[in-house]
DNA sequence: CGCGTTTGACCGGCGC
DNA sequence: GCGCCGGTCAAACGCG
């Protein structure tokens, strides 16, 4: 799948938008006067294909609808994901609740860190330090429990500087910096979570301070990945593939259904090519 | 030979 | 102050 169909350059959006479904020039359309004489089989013919194409368009434009409904029911259904992570993202971590797998009189840093995916949020107990801190994301993958490599393929080459067992996972965390430019002050964290194995938590810090693609001769990048912030890379495994994929699709498919505009050029095209088929 | 990974040592913050 | 712990360093190692 990929941005495959986005690349192609022999896909044609030529969706005849606001033009008239019928060639001006046709020799159908020259004038009425000259057209009287027309016979009538070819009336009776055109009568029946407009009739044919009729039902056509009343197909298409149920299609049409029908489609509407399930693109509006997977924005719904998407919008509610994204509602419920921003919630979970800005719902500070409860008073002393710390997680099933963190003893007590654990470090109250480590709690902190552990439970704020953003540091966008409003952390009131927070250390001065922390004030300065750069903005730390997580990143859930799904991944194959026996691949001990802990590679979160995100389109950014990473340089691994160390790995440590830590005391609330029996998993190994990894520890990456971005060497896609030397000053980039990225960092990334990853760990298999102790809950489910089979998912990698990729925790990043800080914002990258050039652009994807920019870096010249980067071997990790497919050509044809033309897609921007596309996070996908050379030779990943299918799943992570697929999750970076999805997000880009129903990224896709949201701006695209926010557009009205798309939604009348749709609309106005499939009608467009579907009234011309009667010239046939 | 250069580059990336591995891994033990080291450092600094935090709780007791 | 001490010990624990997460994070980082850097030498050794492996691979192309």
């Amino acid at each position: 799948m990929g941005s495959s169909w986005l690349d192609c350059p022999s896909l044609n959006l030529d969706l005849n938008v606001g033009l008239l479904p019928f060639p001006v020039d046709s020799p159908k359309a020259v004038s009425a006067v000259e057209s009287k004489h027309v016979d009538k089989k070819v009336s009776i013919k055109e009568e029946k294909a407009i009739k044919a194409l009729g039902a056509e368009l009343v197909l298409a434009t149920e299609e049409n609808k029908k489609l509407s409904e399930v693109l509006a029911a997977t924005i719904a259904s998407y919008s509610a994901v994204r509602k419920q992570l921003i919630e979970q993202m800005n719902t500070p971590p409860p008073e002393g609740g710390s997680r099933s797998n963190s003893p007590p009189g654990k470090r109250k840093s480590e709690s902190l860190d552990a439970d704020m995916e953003s540091t966008s949020s409003e952390g009131s107990c927070k250390r001065v330090r922390d004030d300065c801190k750069p903005k730390v994301w997580k990143l859930h993958v799904r991944s194959d429990p026996s691949d001990t490599s802990l590679v979160v393929r995100d389109g950014y080459q990473w340089r691994k500087y160390g790995q440590k067992v830590t005391r609330d996972n029996p998993c190994p965390r990894a520890y990456f910096r971005c060497s896609f430019a030397p000053s980039c002050p990225v960092k990334k964290k990853v760990q298999r979570s102790a809950e489910d194995t089979s998912i990698l938590v990729a925790t990043y810090e800080g914002e990258h301070n050039h652009d994807l693609r920019s870096r010249p001769g980067a071997p990790s990048l497919r050509p044809n990945t033309a897609a921007p912030d596309l996070k996908s890379s050379g030779s990943q495994p299918e799943m992570e593939s697929q999750e970076f994929q999805r997000s880009l699709v129903e990224h896709m498919a949201f701006s695209l259904s926010e557009d009205p505009a798309f939604k009348a050029a749709l609309a106005t095209a499939i009608s467009g090519k579907m009234l011309p088929l009667r010239t046939s």
